[in-house]
DNA sequence: TATCATATTGGGAACGTTCCCAATACACAT
DNA sequence: ATGTGTATTGGGAACGTTCCCAATATGATA
């Protein structure tokens, strides 16, 4: 990583100082003549000078380089909301990578400490930690993904969980289902997602519907979680009376259930239903293809990075957060049931 | 970013010289008194110091990050290489950075242009560039993920693709497919990939079948190369009697047409079969699942990274090429056919 | 006690760039 | 010719850490 080159022998040899080397190469730029910025260039061609960007960091306290943080990065949901911060921070001149956390904590930390040891602008991400102080102690502009069950003083984007999860909960009721489940996390971020809980215990009660603890699944958000998810509902005892339909946290784990209940015999979209949550690809195209609520996840990176760049140039602003609705897509997972009542 | 406090303040506090504290606080740490250290963690948690990775980069010409370039980061292929590649190189006390390119060019200059100017000590890449002695100059150790059919002088790792693509051949042609068409690219790093086309020339000449260049296919391999695909076959006169199969270049790809195809009232697994290239989560959750040949993907994270590991050692040794065997991974996409001869 | 080996320490300088400000150059108006 | 405003330039110092090496301290052994 040594360059080779320093701007002092590009100066030495364009015949002038290195504060004008500077200027011709750096960030603010400044007066140079076309001359001298003429004879500069071509040093930098001739000697094949490559800039420094750590110590241009170093004195200038700024990298221009923001990390996103996503908690699954094979899960096209987070992929395409990086992508899309990617583009509208790019535009502003900062160049994006991505930190993939894998759910874990241990991984979040070695990221935080990246940030914190000036490697970054910016941090647009998803974390399990329930320590938003540690996150806002970090010193940079933070956006966070993602809704949180309790006010916190950050700027936040992502899903208004509670319309969402009612979105696919009233569809589910209006094509006659009436013991509709649960299947939701208490690992990861979604430990703060009460929200998505409270949201399905309002409905229930608001339907007159006696609960059933026995149909609220904590499971992970995962392929594995769907499989585990399976197990459990063919566990319970007459489960076909006691569940006509479950609500999945998310698209990945719904459609892993969807062929976890086809090795089993069970035929979704007839048998049981099912709805997932965030539009992910995948969901199109399985068989039968899942209803489910799509997560405008270009809204999402797209706002996370104008609330990010907003908070590099006035780090003081209030904090703001933004939750877009989710939308309804009605595929082939969900049967038109009798009514029941 | 601005620090708040340096090394300075914390040796006042702790009263130690500042090189006490570097050596207490760095990679290379070096003796210091358990009484010294000691005094110099209060001092740190006291003042709540936190290192500055670009001093330390700058002074120690090494940053311990690498980054790994995707293509396309909401493709799980991809996405699953750089997770192996992050969990090798992380165990080495690296942290690992994704950067997404989406196929474009001025995208992966950026990117360049981070490890010219020293952000990063290593990068594990695939890339639509020809130019293997820009990345070579890059002045890192780099290793190309994916075959190039051009023999080069850089650390390569990737799937055999002339035995991948007639594993899947060799499996139409056994369950009696006779007429084999091939969807492939000219774009993106696929340009490079004559490796594919010349498999399949080889098999379709081996086998005595008249070549039919009306049933080889180029479009992107993505989802909207798989619609197209569609279009253009369906557009060919009695396409029935040209083609019984198609070989995709990827997952992504075969899984939009087996959908198009069914839209188009045409039954895959039936009517004509497919068969893909990688096996990516979804392949298995489609309906039809597809027919697939696996590339190992955690191998080939994993050897990208062992190998980088190596180059990071001994720059000066032998570049090395990987390449694993894909593994056929039989479904629903392919019909049993009568043989035709 | 003296000698030797190792541990520990501290100060200066390096790393490569940008910032800062004084000095100089240049152009234009009076 | 003089004054004013702006453009351009260059040298010193800053940014925060690590490296380097000489000096000192410590412990073990003869």
């Amino acid at each position: 990583m040594k360059t080779k080159t320093s701007i002092i022998e590009v100066a030495r040899l364009a015949g002038v100082s290195k504060s004008t080397v500077s200027r011709v190469i750096s960030d603010a730029g400044g007066s140079v003549s076309a001359d001298a910025e003429s004879r500069v260039q071509a040093a930098i061609r001739e000697l094949g000078y490559t800039r420094n960007s750590l110590a241009a960091g170093l004195r200038s306290q700024k990298t221009w380089m923001v990390l996103v943080m996503v908690p699954d990065i094979a899960n096209p949901f987070w992929s395409e909301i990086a992508r899309a911060a990617q583009d509208r921070l790019e535009a502003a001149g900062n160049s994006i990578v991505v930190g993939n956390t894998d759910w874990d904590e241990k991984r979040e930390a070695r990221y935080f400490d990246l940030v914190r040891s000036c490697r970054f602008d910016g941090l647009v991400l998803n974390s399990v930690t329930d320590d938003i102080k540690m996150i806002q102690d970090l010193g940079v502009p933070v956006v966070l993904v993602g809704e949180r069950a309790e006010a916190q003083d950050i700027d936040t984007v992502g899903t208004d969980t509670s319309t969402a999860t009612r979105l696919a909960l009233e569809y589910l009721w209006a094509t006659g289902h009436r013991r509709i489940g649960l299947a939701t996390s208490e690992h990861g971020s979604e430990r703060f997602l009460s929200l998505r809980r409270r949201a399905y215990d309002d409905f229930i009660a608001e339907k007159g519907v006696a609960p059933d603890p026995g149909i609220i699944f904590s499971v992970k958000l995962s392929e594995e979680g769907g499989r585990e998810l399976v197990r459990e509902l063919l566990a319970l005892g007459n489960w076909q009376d006691r569940v006509d339909a479950i609500f999945c946290g998310n698209d990945i784990l719904a459609i892993a259930a969807i062929n976890a209940l086809r090795d089993a015999g069970v035929e979704v979209g007839r048998d049981i239903s099912l709805v997932g949550m965030d539009d992910i690809p995948a969901a199109a195209h399985i068989f039968p293809a899942l209803t489910t609520v799509r997560k405008p996840r270009s809204l999402i990176g797209g706002a996370a990075a104008e609330l990010l760049l907003a908070r590099m140039r006035d780090p003081g602003r209030p904090s703001e957060k933004h939750l877009f609705p989710g939308e309804l897509i009605i595929r082939g997972s969900v049967a038109e049931r009798q009514n029941n009542t």
